[in-house]
Formats: structure tokens, C-alpha cells, sequence
DNA sequence: GGCAATTACATTGCACACAATTTAATTGCA
DNA sequence: TGCAATTAAATTGTGTGCAATGTAATTGCC
């Protein structure tokens, strides 16, 4: 039987799982930098129209809501993704307060010269899919649960 | 046999993936914010703490290699740290570009504070240690790989 | 209908992250 | 020895991330 581990240890632990997630999220942004910059985006920009392309038209709090950024983060980041005239930020008809983030033409053809970017990370990741698939699941999970208790 | 991916798929998982792992990385953020605010710690902070109370003394770059953050990243936090009395930044006497990272006092005496930190997290994720270990290697892997081909 | 409470987004201020540049110290080589 | 090339930090500028606050529109309750 295994000793309950020490303070000291779980600092280690922590440490390396912490770090390990803190610095697995830095080196996938910096992998994707040089590609995004082609399509004139940054990661998060990326990670926006991703969720753009799958559900057009979301208001600025439904969007934050799927990626867990606020306003504060989100406003400026759609002022510079219209600036570029990826999408438009248009007020609701019925509610004035809400503003509705929908692509544009240019918009929406960049999904077509994104689609060789994630073949990028499957080569670099040296997995297969079906292992990728039940990570991403294991992080989900953690997230859900990391997200739950805060 | 399954059907090679769509692009559309592709992109599908590619979201989940990436976003995955840079939603867990804020998630885990947001749940230390409370606690690291007690010990007067940013996320990033915590993390040169970590690195500091396992070897002490580091230059800048020792440093930024270790967690893969450049000087832009570091200077000003190290300064940040100084200014809170946790570490001290030394010039080296022999090559006077190298500065030295060293522990204070009191940025020793942080490390016995801090250990309660990594059981929240612990508690969170409802996983055993086994598979937090089992999850924190792979990222590892998956880390290392993706900063190679980059 | 009127008005306080709520909601949605925007703004401000601080702390990363990182590319690009600058400054200062050291090294290496003719 | 002298000086160009290299190295280590620091600085500058842009783009997140987020708490706290501000502003305008809407809701709910009397």
C-alpha cells in the first residue's frame, strides 16, 4: 500500500499537472501561429470563428458562454475580427442590448482555407485520431469538474 | 473500417482539441485565482514559485527555459515579485548580463502556505491521484511532441 | 404608467504572452 | 589587441483574460 502523499509531493504533482496543462496550451498556440497568421487570425480569433462556423449569429453573452470568456474580453476581440470584415456586430431588432455576431461573405470562405490547419496538429501530436478523441473527453471532464467547483 | 475524416470533421475535432485544452488551462486558472489571492500570487506567479522552491537561483533565461516564457513575459513579472518581497534579482559577478532569481525569506516561507493549494484541485478534478499522473504524462507527451514540430 | 432592479454590452485598469527591437556585456577571431 | 558577432535582459507594442465599473435598454412590480 502507497503512503499518502507529502505536501512537498503534492506540490510537485501540482506543479507538473498545473504546468503540464498551462504550458501544453502555450506550445498548441504557438504551433497554430505561424498558420493562423496566413488566414490574418490569432488563436483565439481562430478558436471564435471555429465556434462561428459552426452556429452563426450568436449574441456577444451566448458566445462567451460556449468559450467562457466575458465581455471584457470578447468586445474588443470582435471589434478587431470585424475591422478585418470577418463578421459583423449587429443589434437585435427586439433588444437593443444584445448585439448579434454573424460572418460575412469573407467570413465564411475562410472556413475552406482553414480546413488544412488541424491536420498540423495531428502530425505534430504523433497520435492517432482515436487517441486524440479520448483526450480531448479526459479534458472535457476535468474542465467540467474544475469548472463546477469554482 | 472507418472513412477517413472530413475536412469538416477535421475542424470539428481540431475545435475540441484546442479547445479543450486552453479551456481547461483557464478553468484551472480560475479556480487558483481565490486561493493564490491569499498568498498574493497570479497563476503565472504560482508557477515560478513552484519552479523557485525546487531549485533556487535560476537566471532569467534558466528560467524561461524551464517554463518556455520569454524575458518579455518574465522581466516584468519577476519585478512584480520583487516588488511583493518574494525573490530577489541578483547580477551575476562573473557575467554581468546573467541575472540571478533567488528566493527571499519570505518567498521560502510561502511554500509551507502554499501547500494546502494542489489538494483543491485534487478535490475538483474527483480523480485519484493514479489518474490525475496517468493524464498530467500525457499532456506531456502531447507538450513535448507539439513544441518539437513547431 | 412609473420606477427600481436586472440584463447586455462596453470600458478601464492590471497582468500576462510574445514578436521585434534595444542595450549592455562577453566572446572569438584576425 | 581590436572589433565584429553573439548573448542576456530589458523595452515596446499588440492582443488577450478578467475584475470592476459604467451605460443604456428592458423587465417586473406596485
Amino acid at each position: 500500500m502507497r503512503a499518502a502523499p507529502t505536501p512537498n509531493e503534492m506540490l510537485q504533482l501540482d506543479k507538473q499537472l498545473c504546468f503540464a496543462v498551462y504550458s501544453t496550451s502555450l506550445a498548441m498556440t504557438r504551433l497554430y501561429k505561424p498558420l493562423l497568421e496566413k488566414l490574418g487570425l490569432t488563436y483565439p480569433q481562430y478558436l471564435v470563428m471555429l465556434a462561428l462556423w459552426e452556429e452563426d449569429g450568436p449574441t456577444v453573452s451566448a458566445l462567451g458562454e460556449r468559450l467562457s470568456l466575458d465581455s471584457g474580453t470578447l468586445t474588443p476581440l470582435l471589434k478587431r475580427l470585424e475591422a478585418s470584415g470577418l463578421v459583423a456586430r449587429l443589434r437585435d431588432v427586439a433588444d437593443e442590448r444584445r448585439v448579434h455576431i454573424t460572418l460575412t461573405a469573407e467570413g465564411r470562405k475562410l472556413k475552406a482555407k482553414a480546413a488544412n490547419v488541424p491536420a498540423c496538429l495531428l502530425a505534430a501530436s504523433e497520435c492517432s485520431i482515436d487517441e486524440l478523441v479520448q483526450l480531448t473527453r479526459q479534458l472535457q471532464t476535468l474542465r467540467d469538474r474544475v469548472k463546477a467547483a469554482a
